[in-house]
DNA sequence: TTGTAAGCGTTATCAG
DNA sequence: CTGATAACGCTTACAA
């Protein structure tokens, strides 16, 4: 009738609950061929364990922690939103998330977070962070003590994370590249802004957003990145000094965070709807500036998304559980004025 | 220490645990003196139900049927898929998914499947139909026997359905509007095919395309809708037979079912990267024409999404829980060959 | 109107 | 090595 339980099972295979139960959690003290006969009784059977059930008799509750880096990027403030609207539904599910604000530059206060989580009984931990060595060896110093560690929206490739939560950003800049290529208006050239040619993200971004414009669209030549290092003034600053003397652009590619400058830029100068704006990650400002007409097009990754996949596939690595994959997967979103959430 | 549970409560009320049942589920035999004693306990503990434990306790399983019409559309096989992928993870979850297929145009065929439903204890349905009185009678009828409704992928707006999950049409032919726009590569005629007139999303995709092209996009004009009726032999047909008397089109847009007529004839013809072709849904067909270059965007909707959407919805209506409106969103995704899955 | 006690499927402790 | 038995947090007959 019902799903076959561990009850079915002992009766089975003619043992006690107990027995079952070790068999079931590959607990030793239990003999080979009493295992079988359990064995047998759980493929007869089609038994499925009800993993609600078992974390209730564990009481078993999950710590999560987002360690995210100081800044007050629009991206990040939509990832904090993202985590606490995430947090009730997930508190319903046994996984409690905090996040932890770092300034990644500090070693004092890297170490300080370290031990923090170190002896909360954390169970994993996502990692949103530029690649650096200590940030690597944060990883690993969670690992050798057994807190699952998920990368979140930048990889730490070289580091022991045991999953990477975000896009493809060469295909992201790639697939900026090809929008780029589309919409521009006229040849000519293209300016890029990003924040830091430090950053991994960035430099993938581009290489894939130069790769489609020099392959299918050479009539747009990118030119060299300008830096805004993260501030909006500066990014407007350098980004007028490049249009002063280069004359014209058909495009501008803004591949990080600046997207406020940017915009202020592109208003003052009177080129909404002239040179053809491409961004990424969709906040309150850059959803405005599409609806504006300022902005043509963003590429965004899913905050909530990206949140909620990080926690599952914490819990999944805590319970030694596989992760689905296609379920995973962050989509790399192209949002128009149209298609806006 | 841990969390308060229905114990605390009754302790802290002077009550007993069934009391507390009765408070926490509203059911009646309780005093108001009584029950508000017990709200003053939940409130100070701030108690949240564990919702596991009380599935557990009440056995309590959702049995939720997919109802989707007979066709051998790629995106009907995407569905299958998608209900197939998540079938177990829910499983898991308590939830038993089912497809019914049925013949929407045959009456004693949606009778039986109705009885069907109607008698095999199930909680739940998602229809997945074109919008006639005979799938909203079946609506109604459901939802007389408390049984909930959503509507996926076609809304049934003047049905009595408890939700819709799918996307916005006339946002999606914006959307195709918007990149057939600035993707056409001259000015010129569009040719828009679709598999019927009759269906309420291809109206509403139609018209959304037409608005945004005749704003923006004046330059180019949208030809009368071409008819495939879910035939590819039909619609090459009458593709070729437009293309033959109009001379040239700078774009294709596939509103509906109907992509491997259109790309049929697009390679037949040598059109590949000469004219702009917008389509719907992502299959292995349609990917396969983006990786080639035949179909420039196509416009989708993630089935894995429109599942584990239904599927939640679902449920929350039988548990009178409320949806998150953010989460059950379905996004209109576009994809190029570079963004591709 | 209220309380007691058994039980949901799993785990864990402690004897044997 | 194996088996009773009591939890886990909640629901629900059945009594009182």
């Amino acid at each position: 009738m019902g799903k076959p339980t561990v009850h079915d099972i002992a009766r089975e295979a003619g043992v006690s609950l107990a027995t079952v139960d070790r068999v079931l959690n590959a607990r030793p003290g239990v003999r080979e061929k009493t295992a079988a006969r359990v064995h047998t009784a759980i493929e007869k059977l089609g038994y499925v364990r009800d993993i609600y059930a078992a974390n209730l008799a564990r009481q078993r509750n999950y710590n999560f922690v987002f360690i995210l880096p100081d800044g007050q990027s629009q991206f990040l403030h939509s990832m904090r939103d993202a985590i606490a609207e995430a947090r009730v539904g997930l508190l319903a599910d046994r996984s409690d998330i905090r996040t932890i604000t770092v300034q990644l530059r500090d070693p004092a206060a890297m170490i300080r977070t370290m031990h923090r989580i170190e002896h909360a009984r954390v169970d994993g931990v996502a990692i949103l962070a530029s690649e650096t060595p200590m940030v690597r060896d944060m990883i690993a110093h969670f690992k050798e003590r057994g807190i699952s560690v998920v990368a979140l929206v930048t990889d730490q490739p070289n580091s022991e994370r045991d999953h990477f939560v975000g896009i493809d950003n060469l295909a992201a800049g790639r697939t900026a590249g090809h929008l780029m290529g589309r919409f521009a208006r006229r040849p000519g050239r293209v300016a890029v802004v990003l924040n830091t040619t430090q950053a991994r993200d960035m430099v993938d971004r581009r290489l894939g957003f130069d790769e489609v414009l020099t392959r299918d669209f050479p009539h747009l030549v990118a030119l060299p990145s300008l830096e805004g290092r993260d501030d909006h003034e500066r990014t407007a600053q350098v980004l007028n000094a490049c249009l002063d003397s280069v004359g014209d652009v058909s495009g501008i590619y803004c591949v990080g965070a600046g997207m406020r400058g940017v915009t202020q830029v592109v208003a003052a100068r009177g080129l909404t709807g002239k040179v053809t704006v491409v961004g990424h990650d969709l906040t309150p400002h850059t959803r405005a500036a599409l609806e504006a007409g300022t902005v043509d097009v963003i590429i965004n990754q899913n905050t909530g998304h990206l949140v909620r996949s990080a926690a599952r596939v914490l819990r999944a690595r805590c319970d030694g559980a596989p992760v689905i994959a296609s379920q995973e997967k962050i989509r790399i979103e192209i949002v128009l004025k149209e298609n806006l959430p």
